[in-house]
DNA sequence: GCAAGGTC
């Protein structure tokens, strides 16, 4: 009798592509009991070395298995203190709808000599897989456990991950569970804390829910920020020069070097020893190439971006569907940090597939005709998933209208990654009028390259400049002074809103979508439309409650030394830092838990003690001012 | 009734 290995992926449909993969496509599937989703899937496959020919079953989980809550005695909100969280009991436990998937991993387990995790490639999948791990021990305590190690489910990497497995790595599960931890302990005693001491405060407030969290309150902090320098905003006036020349009957006009200045005396001055020097003289006249760059290879954080500016689709509603388009096997995996394509896979194979197309398949057709390039190189890779690319080819008639725009969007930047930069010629002319310099700068474009593809960026011609030479001299037919205003910064939008959390490492690609849509739900923030029609964009504007909650913890943490406010993205960003210090092995899970949960006690009592702080910004906001 | 992170 072969030997048995139980295989357990992070969801089913890799189960699916990996069983389809290691068995050549003959294998069996049965259903179990107690969930319609996950599969086993039951074949023979030779994994070399030691382990030889085996009979395998293939399953999955769907995503964690557990959850962590507090013992039972804390969980009503009157049961303790709020602070009292940050040392109460808590317990981990199979998800009430995980149960039959932690079953069938326990059952499966009992008839196998060993187990193969097959979970992503990630922190969270590597805490997933010691979950996965601790069920199948349940079943078989002499259990051999083994990770294999994919970052894509194309074949021949698949078979090299089986017959190459690793261990799995308990630094970054020990991280994860870290994470988990203070952010249940945190989160819960800020919510508590905050819920019930400000729903007195207001009618409004008294049956609502005032959650804090780690990710939600800076997410927030972030929208307040830019609606107050919108508030607060002074325009100033300022003054330039222009100068317009023409010739050869078009017109010319000229730059300012020193663009403008909030001093109208000296703008004036300055305009003056222009008309007395009468001449102006060309000191530069340079013709150079000029090229545009081909956008990066895709990343989720992009993919969000990009598609709520021009698909117009809200970042929440893309991740569904870009999910949807990979379960179908249309795209690659669509959440992803890395904009970097791994020199192994085969890029004109899958540029090739796009033949077919009506609208790029032409275009593709002439990339492998010779057009193509390599794509560029960007600067994040996360070991883990490829860049977003199509895999296969659809017929748009099979797509709904959103996955048709998002695999359009997806295919067409992919394109544009395998193609040429666009090319053109510059005309830079640069002139001294005085003893001030202007400039006058002229494209023409000469290649499209990548722009026929990729519609959604822009590169014109301008219009075209005439003959100028070095030392040249001639009067400027205009030399005029001109006035203008500085304006308010606009609210803050939901892609710059994406790229803010981003770059403060607040959220997953995953999750940033569910942060924006969880202060819309509290009611911390409303979304509203600027302009109309196809130019419009949707605004994030704070409510009186979000402005009172920032005010108040703003407040609560003035004048303290080392006491950073909750709204700002710094106290996430800490933990961040030293998860991963758990991952490089220089700190334990307990140190970590202790050293963060420290820090935030302080700002809870903090917050305790002066929490007529926040009760003010919320009466200010919600009771005095309401009618205003 | 609390969080954030997986995924359906």
């Amino acid at each position: 009798m072969a030997r048995k290995i139980l295989c357990v992926a992070e969801k089913p449909a890799i189960a699916r592509a990996v069983a389809t993969h290691l068995s050549g496509g003959s294998f069996q599937t049965h259903s179990i009991r107690g969930n319609q989703y996950v599969k086993n899937y039951e074949f023979d496959f030779n994994f070399g070395g030691p382990w030889g020919n085996c009979s395998v079953t293939m399953t999955s989980v769907i995503g964690h298995l557990t959850g962590l809550d507090f013992d039972r005695q804390y969980k009503g909100w009157m049961s303790c203190p709020p602070g009292a969280l940050f040392e109460a009991p808590v317990q981990e436990d199979v998800d009430k709808d995980k149960l039959p998937i932690a079953e069938n991993i326990q059952n499966q387990a009992r008839y196998s000599k060993a187990l193969f995790i097959w979970t992503d490639c990630d922190r969270e999948g590597e805490h997933i897989g010691s979950e996965v791990r601790n069920q199948a021990k349940k079943g078989n305590a002499r259990i051999e456990v083994k990770r294999a190690k994919f970052s894509n489910t194309e074949r021949a990497h698949v078979l090299q991950a089986a017959r190459g497995p690793v261990n799995l790595d308990e630094y970054q599960a020990n991280a994860v569970a870290a994470r988990i931890e203070l952010d249940l302990r945190i989160g819960a005693a800020f919510t508590r804390l905050q819920t019930l001491q400000l729903q007195a405060v207001a009618e409004i407030l008294k049956e609502k829910i005032i959650s804090y969290g780690s990710c939600q309150f800076p997410t927030l902090g972030f929208v307040v920020d830019r609606y107050l320098r919108v508030k607060n905003f002074k325009p100033e006036t300022f003054w330039g020069i222009k100068v317009m020349l023409q010739r050869e009957g078009k017109k010319v006009n000229f730059l300012w070097k020193r663009v403008h200045l909030f001093d109208r005396v000296a703008v004036i001055m300055m305009l003056e020893r222009c008309l007395i020097a009468k001449e102006a003289n060309v000191v530069k006249v340079v013709q150079k190439p000029k090229s545009k760059w081909r956008p990066l290879p895709l990343t989720t954080v992009d993919l969000q971006m990009m598609g709520s500016r021009f698909l117009r689709i809200d970042s929440q509603t893309i991740m569904k569907v870009a999910e949807a388009l990979y379960t179908k096997g249309y795209i690659s995996y669509p959440r992803t940090e890395t904009d970097q394509f791994d020199k192994a896979i085969d890029l004109k194979k899958l540029v090739e597939k796009q033949f077919p197309d009506n609208s790029w398949g032409q275009y593709a057709r002439e990339l492998i005709d010779g057009k193509f390039r390599t794509p560029r190189w960007g600067r994040n890779n996360d070991k883990a998933h490829p860049p977003i690319h199509p895999v296969a080819w659809v017929s748009p008639n099979q797509l709904n209208a959103n996955e048709k725009k998002v695999y359009e969007f997806v295919t067409r930047r992919f394109l544009a990654c395998c193609s040429d930069d666009a090319k053109g010629q510059g005309t830079d002319i640069e002139i001294q009028y005085g003893e001030e310099f202007f400039h006058a700068n002229g494209l023409i474009v000469l290649e499209r390259n990548y722009l026929d593809v990729y519609v959604y960026d822009k590169w014109e011609s301008s219009q075209e400049l005439p003959t100028f030479e070095r030392g040249e001299t001639f009067e400027p037919t205009e030399a005029n002074i001109f006035e203008g205003k500085t304006t308010a910064p606009n609210y803050l939008t939901e892609p710059e809103l994406i790229g803010l959390m981003d770059a403060n490492g607040i959220g997953t690609d995953a999750t940033m979508a569910e942060h924006i849509a969880k202060i819309k739900d509290r009611e911390y923030v409303v979304t509203n439309k600027r302009g109309s029609g196809r130019t419009s964009v949707e605004e994030l504007i704070p409510t009186r409650l979000g402005i009172a909650l920032v005010e108040g913890y703003d407040n609560v943490v003035s004048g303290l030394p080392n006491s950073i406010s909750l709204s700002k993205p710094f106290l996430r960003k800490e933990m961040e830092l030293r998860m991963l210090e758990i991952c490089a092995g220089t700190k334990t899970r307990q140190d970590v838990v202790q050293q963060s949960l420290d820090m935030y006690r302080e700002v809870f009592i903090h917050t305790q003690r002066r929490i007529d702080m926040l009760k003010t910004a919320c009466r200010k906001y919600l009771v005095d001012d309401a009618t205003s």
